[in-house]
DNA sequence: TCTGGGGTCCTTCTACGG
DNA sequence: TCTGCCGTAGAAGGACCC
């Protein structure tokens, strides 16, 4: 699902020698509306757009959409204003998530040196899996009909030497098809791009880059390193050259640390009750806190996101004397950041919380909070607890029992009045 | 047009201690 | 005792990714 933009003239051979090309990137093809496609055949040729309810943005648009103008990441009532013959679907992330675990599971079949970066893309080093498979590009091919066959979501594969250039090629490949950039054909491939198309260049960077008449990244790559440090800072400024060249060390991370849990919510309208907004912040509190216990973490610092009705949004952080893994404690932490923010007359438009700076539980050399109480940490325990065994949404705070009992603690829709 | 939610990383500012 | 400098850490904000 990247939005980087694209360059046709980047879209053709670049040669056939894979050797030195060990590195994939297996992205899926407008992943969450090919599942509904897949649940619901008679959607295929349609424009489909998942996602975009009230005050929502487009999380996947079929090709068909695309021909709209339509793309993810777009306001909801202006991709309706561009296809009102869409089919507007809500999204069901518990099923794209299984397809998820089934393709990741094709991939894994092919190599444990395997980074999930989203639920829809990974990148795989097959350097070890090129005696018992074939050459890259073979490889590349047997992903592409596996995940065909068994999964039944078309996916697009991009063969080259490095992370970045591999995320590049499957870009260009799309859809559902495989592109293959020899080493040797890195820099022209690259040269060839708009210099959106690099990782890290966003919409900000690249209209700085076009105030100094930078657009493409063979224009980026001639321009002296000095002058990209001015322009855009010391560390992106040495990233994007070494990406324009072609330099990119990083390697294929099978796991990586969480560094930090969290959850946010806008709400259907802007919310002015303090009282309404802590009891959300209760809410979410627990939802961090519960993670943190499944992953086994506990968080140093709390913070909390406050984004005002005219958009303007600040963060408010604390780090805390001890590290806990507790409701408890992180919503005395975010109450009292959401204290020291003043709530504007037009109201809040979204609140969130966030646990970071996260570390093992079992690893922390200091008693952490919930040695402290240990009272609170047996409940929430028992939380979890019945929760796994009958469902997220069976247990609640008793003070988030409003009137509507059903609509109380309704996970995401902020409705707690 | 009117902008989700879950993250990571970087820069800048400020406070603090030596 | 006061001031300036420096390094470090925390806080806040912004940009970016999917």
């Amino acid at each position: 699902m990247s939005r980087a933009p694209r360059s046709a003239a980047a879209r053709r051979s670049w040669g056939d020698d894979d050797s030195g090309c060990t590195i994939l990137h297996v992205d899926m093809d407008a992943f969450f509306v090919s599942v509904e496609i897949l649940d619901r055949p008679e959607l295929r040729g349609l424009p489909v757009i998942v996602g975009g309810e009230h005050r929502g943005v487009v999380a996947a648009a079929s090709y068909e959409a695309r021909a709209f103008g339509v793309h993810s990441a777009m306001p909801a009532t202006r991709a309706k204003m561009l296809c009102p013959q869409a089919v507007v679907l809500p999204g069901r992330h518990a099923r794209y998530a299984e397809v998820s675990r089934e393709v990741m599971s094709v991939l894994a079949e092919v190599t444990p040196d395997m980074e999930q970066v989203s639920i829809d893309e990974a990148f795989l080093d097959v350097s070890g899996a090129v005696r018992r498979m074939g050459s890259p590009v073979q490889i590349a091919r047997w992903i592409r009909v596996e995940l065909h066959r068994r999964s039944g979501v078309p996916a697009s594969v991009g063969v080259a030497s490095s992370k970045h250039v591999a995320k590049l090629a499957s870009t260009h490949a799309k859809p559902d098809g495989l592109l293959l950039v020899p080493a040797d054909a890195t820099v022209p491939f690259l040269h060839s791009l708009p210099v959106g198309a690099l990782w890290g260049v966003g919409e900000k960077t690249q209209q700085v880059l076009e105030r100094h008449g930078i657009e493409t990244v063979a224009e980026l790559a001639a321009t002296p390193l000095t002058v990209l440090h001015r322009t855009l800072g010391v560390a992106a400024g040495q990233r994007l050259h070494e990406l324009a060249w072609g330099v990119d060390a990083r390697r294929v991370e099978p796991t990586r640390a969480e560094k930090s849990v969290g959850t946010e919510t806008t709400f259907a309208e802007d919310i002015t009750d303090r009282a309404h907004l802590e009891r959300v912040l209760l809410r979410q509190s627990h939802e961090c806190a519960a993670r943190l216990r499944a992953d086994g973490m506990v968080a140093w610092t709390v913070a909390i996101k406050v984004r005002h009705a005219d958009f303007t949004t600040l963060t408010r952080s604390r780090t805390l004397a001890v590290p806990t893994d507790l409701a408890h404690d992180i919503h005395a932490a975010a109450r009292d950041l959401l204290a020291s923010v003043q709530i504007p007359q037009a109201g809040i438009r979204l609140l969130g919380v966030r646990a970071e700076r996260l570390t093992a539980a079992a690893t922390t050399g200091v008693q952490s909070a919930l040695d402290d109480d240990p009272q609170q940490a047996l409940a929430e325990r028992a939380m979890d607890g019945v929760r796994a065994r009958f469902g997220s949404q069976i247990l609640r705070p008793a003070s988030l029992l409003g009137n509507n009992r059903h609509s109380a603690f309704k996970s995401g829709s902020g409705d707690l009045s």
